[in-house]
DNA sequence: CTTATATTTAGATGAATATCTAAATGAAAA
DNA sequence: TTTTCATTTAGATATTCATCTAAATATAAG
């Protein structure tokens, strides 16, 4: 894993798009999924390129799968960016 | 610009690595390049991008372009980010 | 005015990646 | 135990993108 994944991850539109989707709860593929044009397996795609980042967890459920935001991630990529505001010598 | 083409910047590494060197003040082309194996015309692409997506300002000085942070660019992917770790509902 | 220096632009190439269709997996329902 | 449903995996394709060399631009120095 690491920084780099992460940003690779969050830097296409439609897997932000999936990101704030999950920011109101655990959702299946299916579900989240039909708010895209885009096929199954392309949606699939995107979210293994998610929870290889970390950005999201999965659990099966029976014949589901239910993806959720992973916390923990984002505040690897918050301190990224502190680094830079927090640390303005003009601040 | 737009969050998508800042996103897009920082999934780089060699681009964050710049970032970093800005870091520490303004700085030449050819400081910035001094620091990586890659190409004058590599670095300068990679400033390109990054001056595209509003994260550093160039002013050119006689001989010299002069590169540096733009802070403001950093708070927006703050409060993209915020987004996600400000709004959870289990903190 | 000619040469040297700093940087970018143009154009080409190879690697990474987003997307699709078709097939595979796995679990529930009939 | 077939069939159906949810999702992923495999393999192909087209586009995006990082990188390079060569050439252009612009300024300073001789």
């Amino acid at each position: 894993m690491g920084i780099q994944q992460t940003l690779k991850a969050i830097g296409d539109p439609t897997r932000r798009e999936i990101l704030d989707l999950l920011k109101a709860g655990e959702k299946t593929a299916g579900e989240i999924g039909e708010h895209f044009k885009a096929t199954g397996p392309t949606i699939s795609h995107h979210l293994a390129v998610l929870r290889n980042a970390g950005l999201i967890m999965d659990e099966k459920k029976g014949k589901y799968i239910f993806y959720e935001l992973n916390m923990t991630v984002f505040e690897e990529i918050l301190s990224w960016i502190t680094a830079f505001t927090g640390g303005d010598k003009d601040e």
